[in-house]
DNA sequence: AATGAATGAGCCTTCATTCAT
DNA sequence: AATGAATGAAGGCTCATTCAT
């Protein structure tokens, strides 16, 4: 289960209302848009303010800073993309004789892949203002998951991947897709790519459990 | 063979001198010092330029613009990591026995990992400025090499990697170290890891044999 | 008539409030009396802003730019000559026996020579950034204005002015008043000045009819 | 006779020889092109060096400053334009029944209208510096060279202009010149224009005469 | 005489943030 | 709660000018 993200606490008000929540969306929304269309450069407050049809003093009352603004907005994403993520391969009832690790990996793809301009801009913003690992974590904690329920199916005799292993499995296929996803290749939405990443995968398990 | 990267051509007069070659290496130590100290955001021209013992008009006299230091930094870094690489994993004459794979490993986990924070703001840079793939070319053209040398070998009878392969496997490899220097992780430079690199890529290669 | 001014369009927000309104104006005759103290050269945003009182930021809120600046000073300016100008000469009913080409003169010089010196540096900074026709069209309507209602009053038996004609009227006595600004000519306020650009003007319509 | 433009004295070592006298007037010719081509804003000391052929620090030895070398430039333009109209109107000996005034005015229109974008600039930069005023006075020196003539050939009854109508005849004849250049006008080399102008100024006189 | 690397004051401009209304 | 005018620190960058070589 991925860490609350609710951790990073405002001290300004948080939305109780409905317009106020109208409100955070529709900035949360401008940003997600200029990110977009112009990149991280043109993301000025001001200008969020103004696309979001707000005054800039609204903004100040939902966001600290930009900092703020910003990790808020690369939580909605990563958000989504767990849930993504988690509908489809997170199930716990599966039809029988489904592969769970592609259907993992295929829905990790699929989530990360649409919106890709978006993604990559808020993915460059995270880094840039140095709270990335923040947001990657759930992603890892969803890794995780699957690695845990793959190797505790039965289908292969590992019992435990040490931490080590762990970190290998699962930085190595975010790496595969996040480059991907960042280079605008072509081979993302692939059903090559999809193969070779559930290769990569049980390949490596299986390595492990030949060892 | 990487393509040179001399083809960004600057605008500025380049160094003839050695006064001159002196005063940007000056510049771009000292970029790299404060990218190290205090990040990205900390890197102002004037700063560079202060802390290089070198006027403002200096440094414009030899780089086009902020970017263009940048650039230059993160080419330089690159450089020197991939000569690293290559000095050790690149050399022809290998003692008979050595695992090819083990040494390039283990030669790129060394070259990323030193200096970690100052690689990590220089990363960080290219990505917020947009101009990361630039650089990351060279080492995957290493990374492949790698590959091309190590089923060429006949240890395993693949003729071929498909691109999509190629793609996954460089990704999946330097992900795990990207994520590791990112990261901060300790277990970057344990034999544990190198291990399990390994595992990762002789596995893989095995999948794709064994298909 | 003159066409309007206003066609320049600000991307900047345009003053709805009185404040607004007050702080453009101050900014605009700190502008005006930097110039009329030191000259183009002494003429930089962050002083005008201080001169009139408001942060830098302010003179960016109402002002995309110097030139901006610049070219609504101009205008400014030129609005008040017209003001003047058409106050004095372009009321519809005159006492009878009044010379309306005398009176005209007379208008277009006191305006033009009442702060010289201000208005001697809007001119050389209009001219230096390339704008100065811009601000220059209204007083040429002005003074067509003049010759069209001279040779219509039944005075002299012209019943048009070729475009070249008028052009040359135009700006012969503008280039004459001109010169006597640029130059700080003790002769600009004299009698004899008046009666001679009346003469210029009388002369050269009496030796159109002639022909 | 005009005064001297020799008064402005240069510190610096002025060219004895013939190569210094080659470099001085590539200097000149590089800022001259520079005007002609990019405007004012691109004149920039180090960008006439590179385009003269020579270093900064050789226009700097024959050039005191910037403002120095705009004096100069000005100065040379002016001394072109001068030398054209004297050459045409000024030799002592015309045909009879050669219209004098004609001629002249001809051979204004001629000098400051080759060249329109150079003379142009040169015309701004003066102004944008200050020291127009110092050029001028050259021109109109000819102009009322010009009036003297005319008025003592005998065709008209004027024995003396006074200071007032000299001044209102050069700067109306000259007014309407600078002015054709500066808003490009399209009159300024026909037929039309060199009779009105020549019209404006027998008028001026014949009505002086008539009083 | 010539070179051109170096200088650095100072310019224009941005933009996160505040606070009186 | 909302507004938006105002703020001002700070940044990137230019360019006239100097001086050691």
């Amino acid at each position: 289960m991925p860490r609350s993200l609710e951790t990073v606490e405002s001290k300004r008000r948080s939305p109780r209302q409905a317009r106020a929540a109208a409100t955070v969306d529709a900035i949360l929304e401008a940003a997600a848009q200029i990110l977009e269309a112009d990149g991280l450069e043109a993301l000025t407050t001001n200008r969020v303010a103004e696309r979001a049809g707000v005054s800039i003093g609204s903004l100040y009352q939902y966001f600290n800073d930009k900092s703020d603004l910003l990790r808020m907005l690369a939580r909605r994403e990563m958000e989504r993309v767990l849930a993504e993520v988690m509908r489809i391969a997170g199930s716990e009832h599966l039809e029988p004789g489904t592969d769970r690790t592609r259907v993992s990996v295929r829905a990790m793809i699929r989530a990360f892949g649409g919106r890709q301009r978006a993604r990559k801009a808020v993915i460059q913003a995270a880094f840039a203002h140095g709270f990335a690992m923040e947001f990657l974590r759930p992603a890892q904690v969803v890794a995780d998951g699957i690695a845990t329920r793959f190797y505790s199916d039965g289908r292969l005799p590992i019992t435990r991947l040490t931490p080590v292993q762990a970190f290998v499995l699962t930085r190595s296929v975010m790496g595969v897709i996040r480059a991907a996803v960042l280079e605008d290749s072509p081979l993302l939405k692939t059903q090559a790519m999809e193969d070779e990443v559930v290769r990569l995968i049980e390949s490596y398990l299986r390595g492990i459990a030949d060892a």
